[in-house]
DNA sequence: GGAACGCTTCGATCGGGCTCGAAGCGTCGA
DNA sequence: TCGACGCTTCGAGCCCGATCGAAGCGTTCC
């Protein structure tokens, strides 16, 4: 069977702790160069540059020239949603669940808010995507989500266009939910948490961290995502 | 990071060519004993025995003693989520793309119908997606899908309940599209998915294959669901 | 032009894991 | 009770691939 090796291909590619490393590094939508990316994984460049190879030559990765640098990214959003899907399995293993995910004042912040490849994870996220739900502005089911009407007037109040399902104007805007790793539960993706996430960093309610996925939230963004999505107070102390 | 070494030990695990043969076996649903996974994955059944044991420990499979057989089925629809995501990537890569991914006559049965974990997928399943959506009964996006009025009013008339997605009576019912890999383009997955193929196997309009993730059309089969979705005729024939 | 830098290629080493034969354990049927 | 069967454990062989040093190529900066 074909595809039954490009299966298996895939996931020895993914199998290696130094390229998942690269892959989980990559996970919030940036490109980094190959150094970067060898940094990430503690190995030499010399190795890094194998690797890199492999996940190019196995299209999990594309790569671009700039000078004498080459910054590589995850090469297509199924790449990115395939990474999630097995994240999520491998967040929910005994051996994860064993001990708390991460721990240390760097992890707090990971665990508050972070980019998940395109779009908002973390506890913020979570608490988002709870209020809009008991709100009536978003609905998340096992198998998918939409924005409702009421949801649709708030985003559009915040000037967020929410590309329709179907392209046409009157269609209906699907959002997807995601697994959070570490509230194990589930915060808003699809082209919903894309744009939300976007918008959050063009208003400056978010500052990414270079060289890290987590994301600051910004005194602004604190009262902005505090007053429009009705977030309890406590959402910003973080737990012992 | 802890994660990121689950992550790439849930690569290792789907990376062993007999291994990922035994998982796409166990794709149908069914579970099956370590004999027959040792014939499908084409090794002996003391290799067989340790992989499995592998992907039990890390808890991909679950495993059920009855008498002296021990039958493995994938142990979580997380996890069968995830291995669909992977073979959606494995085949829309180069190497997949290349030729044409299976050939033979046994081939063309599963070219035409199959099931994908709970739902049915091949050429039959993509038109009636296709139809469905033409004729306005379900929605399907990127991101998600959902069944129209007019959609579940269709169902309800087959004897269908399709599960809402918050549970409530008035709630909307969410579907997924999902990727079909020979036909390369979507097929509807999720509860509806589910649902849908469990009544077209209940009616005996499809008959699964012992072995196989084949399933036959019958010619009750053939008439019902060129009826109902309004199938063009050709879809019956394989091409050539 | 020369040096520093980013990255790749080549070659050698070495460890992990896949594989199967042989043997052992539990279950089923006669 | 005995043999057949399903499956697992143990041990040894063996191959693949990860890793890094050394060297080479192209780019940038002074």
């Amino acid at each position: 069977m074909l595809t039954t090796n490009a299966f298996a291909g895939i996931g020895a590619l993914v199998g290696d702790p130094a390229r998942a490393s690269m892959l989980v590094a990559l996970m919030d939508g940036r490109a980094l160069t190959a150094t970067e990316l060898a940094t990430v994984a503690g190995v030499t460049p010399q190795t890094a540059s194998s690797h890199l190879a492999k996940l190019v030559a196995g299209e999990l990765l594309a790569v671009e020239r700039q000078g004498r640098h080459r910054y590589h990214r995850v090469a297509t959003p199924a790449i990115a949603e395939m990474i999630e899907s097995m994240m999520a399995v491998a967040a929910t293993g005994t051996i994860a669940r064993r001990r708390p995910l991460c721990t240390g004042p760097r992890d707090a912040m990971l665990r508050r808010a972070r980019t998940c490849y395109d779009h908002l994870a973390g506890r913020v996220a979570v608490g988002i995507a709870d209020r809009m739900i008991t709100r009536g502005e978003i609905r998340l089911g096992a198998d998918g989500g939409e924005v409702t009407e009421r949801g649709a007037e708030l985003l559009q109040s915040l000037g967020i266009e929410i590309p329709r399902a179907d392209g046409r104007r009157g269609g209906r805007a699907f959002c997807r939910p995601c697994l959070d790793w570490s509230e194990r539960r589930p915060h808003i993706a699809g082209a919903v948490g894309k744009a939300l996430l976007a918008h959050s960093i063009d208003t400056l309610w978010l500052r990414p961290i270079a060289g890290s996925r987590a994301v600051i939230v910004t005194p602004l963004g604190r009262d902005a995502l505090t007053r429009l999505f009705g977030l309890a107070p406590d959402i910003w102390d973080d737990p012992i």
